[in-house]
DNA sequence: AGGTATCTGTGTCCGTCGGAAACAGTTTAT
DNA sequence: ATAAACTGTTTCCGACGGACACAGATACCT
């Protein structure tokens, strides 16, 4: 049973020969909805815009997607791009490098962190991305559930602080603002969240510090692995 | 300027004395939608749906709430719940508890996971989570904002995991095969991947796992700092 | 008491969204 | 030339969030 999306995803498409010429591609669509939501969010990208955009009707859109869950699917495959080379300089370092890469690519099109929530069809670019980062993990004695932990680790992680970018153009004073205006005036209540906001260092480090300690984690275990057991 | 949501949030509403009795409370409201979205998922709680739940017409929700982005805040303050109280184990004890218990209330409420992304109105309950994180890292040499990404790190992945769990009855394994499905026939462009999910062990472990790496990242930091420098 | 301001719940209406269905025009295979 | 197949458009629908005007209920004020 072939599911149009998977179909759509990974390149099963029966390619016409009567009929006239299709005026756009699934990534003429794919490129215009994401310049949408690049620009006003994901809630903007809607048939009707994507469709103006490219100068067609709306519906002339529903020829080459199923729907919009697919569109979103394609959209997410093609945002997210070509996962990075594979790297020679030991896992930590190609681990390290590979959750960068992918905070630039969730920094670049913020959407995408609202979008990859949640189970949904998975593309050959996101899953290429996955297979890199396991790579970079096969030469160490992690099991595969553990190394396949890891990387969800990593990804959530990079997710998360990229969320928080996602707000404003000043992204993480946007969101300690936001914070210490709620706590004014209560800090009895919450005197612990009252110290940590008062703590005027440390922004826009917040992307390396949960990477390294979990860098760090991971090392340990690794060391633990490989002398005794 | 007072700011709708956050009266409704954190309890400014102004008590009228004139006029009929209302029916409702806005916790009976964010109660019914809350029982909507965990049965049918947060797309399922329209307003017309919690109306109905309450024996009401859609509008009247609005004399109580005023919109829906403001009634899914109201959702998520209250399905999170009270924070778990203080603990006085030592602050790796008290986190790991901690974050079993958000993944607690993640899992719970499925939806949350999905409606707690991206910059939204924070909730005196949320803030209280928070708070009563950071009080575990207080006796750590660790600085506001370290703490800070520390949580964010900890609540990031478990929400992350809690996603997995969101998609069907049977979590881990459900994404096991979806992922095998996809590898299957492509091993050669997938290798590491057809190796890690050849690998059985460690189903249900994911939150232990990274929270446990974590951990072991920040107690090496806080060592660094109370011995050294 | 009676009037009146105020609040509640309802009914009606609107714009926008994703999508179904029918249609007309265009191109290729027969 | 005719028929099949495909494209893009038009029209239509139900569901959604929400604005607005209304009728009924309640408590304050004189």
């Amino acid at each position: 049973m072939p599911d149009p999306t998977t179909d759509l995803l990974w390149g099963a498409r029966p390619t016409a020969t009567r009929g006239p010429r299709p005026t756009l591609t699934v990534a003429d669509i794919a490129g215009a909805a994401i310049a949408v939501a690049d620009a006003d969010g994901l809630p903007a990208a809607t048939m009707q815009r994507v469709a103006e955009r490219l100068g067609v009707t709306k519906m002339a859109l529903y020829r080459y997607v199923p729907g919009k869950d697919e569109l979103v699917a394609v959209m997410i495959d093609t945002a997210l791009g070509e996962a990075p080379e594979p790297c020679a300089d030991g896992w930590r370092a190609c681990l390290r490098r590979w959750t960068h890469a992918i905070y630039d690519r969730f920094t670049t099109h913020p959407w995408t962190t609202e979008a990859t929530v949640g189970p949904r069809p998975i593309g050959p670019n996101e899953l290429t991305w996955l297979e890199r980062a396991l790579v970079a993990l096969a030469d160490t004695p992690l099991a595969g559930s553990e190394a396949l932990d890891t990387v969800a680790t990593l990804a959530g992680h990079a997710r998360a602080i990229a969320q928080q970018w996602a707000a404003a153009t000043n992204p993480e004073a946007a969101i300690h603002r936001s914070f210490a205006q709620l706590v004014e005036g209560r800090e009895d209540r919450f005197p612990a969240l009252a110290r940590a906001l008062a703590d005027p260092g440390g922004q826009g480090q917040a992307l390396d510090f949960g990477l390294d300690r979990v860098l760090d984690g991971i090392e340990l275990l690794v060391a633990n692995r490989s002398s005794g057991r």
